[in-house]
DNA sequence: TCTGGGGTCCTAGGACCC
DNA sequence: TCTGGGGTCCTAGGACCC
């Protein structure tokens, strides 16, 4: 029988900011005890409420709404900027602690862990006593709450971590699926979100165990194949691995929400330059290499668009993954203006197709890009790039 | 001065090969 | 001298997670 822990830190981006103000900044008030928010800067069209605090929940301000309508909710509602340097350092603590409990711990988002206790169990004689153990080092060490839910597989330890926070520990072995899972509504089946729960209820599947005890053939209709896999898993049932996956990617994504929509080429490219520059560095940082590119955009009306190619050299050469980019961008630019922009590279691989490279200079140009990067991981501010942001700059 | 940003996985459909 | 069908690769879009 696998033991299976999951962590996740209480209202995270929160907690971990408290802790900073009270830590770094002399704070006296610790802002979990009153209604507060992270949230970014709404002039900049940041303004989602990344975090909330126990009193500002109570007023009914939910992630990620707009800070716009949770402010309508609450007037005092004190809002800070996230930090994300900071949230890093608290998440890499964390891992590290893990590691000191068993080496296979999987890093689920910045905040959650799975930690497989399958063979090392046996090394702390009481799971339940170890979980209590776990979560009440951390308060006292770091200065802020976890829950921690045991089960058999992780989608089961996942679920026993939500039962109810904050710090706490709930266990969810498969002998207690039916009494605790199966009342839970079906939206707070993991992998079951808005859009399948609405259809689900249209069906009268209403709780978890309604969606268990459904006929898979009359589902199939209406999911297709998933129809299998969500009744397995209102069943608590999951066979999938804790993977030690630290650091590894399949993808490498960024974009940006602009102050303002545009349908400006020149202003399209600046920012699909600038995301290359840093896609680059964090490919070679990690000595990646990247054979498929894809630009992806929201218009003003919230609609997606995304185009990609595969890029039969793979590289991690900021001016290969600009020119790349630049073919989608103009493809993908279209009548739309344009709220959102972004660059996503996958596929990513260790090695590089080299045939080529006896043709051109790709060599030369790995040399000029270690020496870039060097400097650029160095200083974080007073970065090398390429010439079109000094001429940017100058027109300011 | 309403609606962020970074991920994973799955599916449908078209192109292409034999 | 009349157009089947299996397999693979690729792309776009969507659902879901934090």
């Amino acid at each position: 029988m696998n033991i299976i822990f999951h962590i996740d830190v209480n209202n995270a981006f929160l907690s971990w900011t408290s802790v900073y103000l009270l830590k770094y900044e002399n704070y006296e008030l610790d802002i979990r005890t009153i209604p507060s928010v992270i949230a970014g800067d709404p002039k900049k069209r940041h303004g989602i409420v990344l975090a909330t605090s126990y009193p500002a929940k109570k007023y009914g301000i939910r992630t990620p709404e707009s800070l716009y309508s949770a402010k309508n909710k609450c007037k005092d509602l004190q809002v800070y900027k996230p930090n994300y340097a900071f949230y890093k350092e608290m998440s890499d603590k964390l891992y590290n602690y893990y590691l000191t409990i068993t080496p296979d711990v999987e890093r689920y988002s910045i905040d959650e862990c799975f930690l497989d206790l399958t063979n090392t169990s046996y090394l702390y004689d009481d799971v339940l006593y170890l979980a209590y153990k776990i979560k009440d080092y951390i308060k006292n060490e770091y200065g802020f709450t976890v829950n921690i839910g045991i089960a058999n597989n992780k989608l089961c330890a996942k679920m026993a971590g939500d039962f109810s926070k904050p710090d706490k520990v709930h266990t969810l072995f498969d002998n207690e699926i039916k009494s605790k899972m199966w009342p839970l509504k079906v939206e707070d089946l993991l992998y079951v979100g808005a859009s399948s729960s609405k259809e689900l209820h249209r069906l009268g599947i209403n709780t978890i165990g309604d969606l268990a005890n459904y006929d898979p053939n009359k589902l199939k209709k209406y999911f297709k194949n998933r129809a299998y896999d969500m009744i397995k898993l209102a069943n608590g049932l999951d066979d999938s691995k804790v993977i030690s996956t630290n650091g590894k990617n399949k993808c490498i994504s960024l974009s940006k929400t602009l102050e303002y929509d545009t349908r400006d080429l020149n202003i399209l490219k600046k920012e699909v330059l600038h995301m290359c520059e840093e896609i680059g560095l964090k490919l070679r940082n990690e000595n990646l290499y990247a054979s498929c590119i894809a630009i992806t955009i929201k218009t003003d009306l919230f609609k997606a668009y995304s185009h990609q190619k595969k890029i039969l050299n793979q590289t991690n050469d900021t001016m290969e993954l600009y020119k790349n980019a630049l073919e989608l961008l103009e493809v993908v630019v279209s009548n739309n203006a344009i709220r959102n922009i972004g660059v996503r590279v996958s596929d990513l691989v260790n090695y590089k197709n080299s045939q080529m490279s006896l043709f051109d200079s790709n060599t030369k140009q790995d040399d000029v890009w270690k020496i870039i990067d060097n400097i650029n991981n160095k200083y974080n501010n007073t970065k090398i790039m390429p010439a079109i942001f000094y001429k940017d700059d100058n027109n300011k």
